[in-house]
DNA sequence: TATTGTTATACTCTATAACTATA
DNA sequence: TATAGTTATAGAGTATAACAATA
């Protein structure tokens, strides 16, 4: 009785702390004038370097059209390039700008700061237990349940 | 240093438990063929009972225009029905159907089971810390960000 | 034949603004 | 004058399918 109680309740905390936190995440893109989508390929960019539209749609997890318009949009905003494959002549490299580098390094930054106000003070104790908690809850999460084909549009920030 | 990494790392745990928990409560509902907003509707309804379309849009967090095409879907798949009300000649008042009331009641039980499958073998005392440690976190996590106006459709499953 | 990126098309979810019927 | 719900329109993000250029 007591248990089962239990259990609900720490689903309901689960779901509340997903959304806030998804929520807040959004935030934090938005004040740099990113959504998640196009947020997504930056970090893929950012992180593993420039990249043709087909391993960027590997990447981020959405068909190559969807790409076409990510891109498209990232580089009408200065964020991103097209430039031919030097040997390819049927692919496009997409590469940060400048401007991109030094958004995603603020992106970064500011998770940087977020990380330090949200568990600087939080007992040492407590954040091994998350981090145990929520390892565990991650791994079933992923793959206990009927499993479809990818949901698109997971960001993985803070490289 | 040591400490630094800590914090990061829990930031990063905490955006992979939130995306892969979205995932999880978006795959439930997909296997009933209802979609993020479309449950959000349905969910109101089953908590609080039938109301018109604005109370609607007040509880689910979005425009009466797009009420309008959430329950125009919702009535064409059997889920939800529009009456008049009774007094206001203008308001019309949503319900849920038997199948919409089946429908939600099966979701319900599913994240029973979800519940239990997540959390009944987890150490009391590792649910205790779970349970404290986010609620601290979606406290901070709703406070402390330049708060923009709301990010539309979050759900609040688990009645 | 297979692959890359595009056009064409469609669906969902979101938004504002203008309008009708009612209050 | 204000409110409830609609139509009209727009934009982002997702998807498939067909096609051109290239491999």
């Amino acid at each position: 009785m007591k248990q089962l109680h239990d259990e609900r309740d720490a689903l309901d905390h689960l779901f509340a702390l997903s959304a806030a936190t998804s929520e807040f995440m959004e935030r934090g893109l938005a004040q740099r004038g990113l959504s998640r989508a196009r947020a997504s390929v930056l970090w893929a960019l950012h992180r593993q370097g420039p990249m043709t539209q087909r391993e960027l749609s590997d990447a981020v997890g959405v068909t190559p059209r969807n790409i076409t318009g990510l891109v498209d949009a990232l580089e009408a905003c200065g964020h991103a390039v097209r430039n031919p494959h030097p040997s390819d002549r049927r692919a496009t490299i997409v590469s940060l700008t400048d401007k991109g580098n030094e958004t995603m390094d603020g992106v970064q930054n500011g998770y940087r700061e977020s990380a330090s106000r949200l568990f600087s003070d939080m007992p040492e104790e407590d954040l091994a237990a998350f981090l145990s908690v929520a390892d565990r809850l991650i791994g079933r999460v992923r793959e206990h349940p009927p499993a479809r084909h990818s949901t698109p549009g997971r960001t993985s920030p803070l490289s």
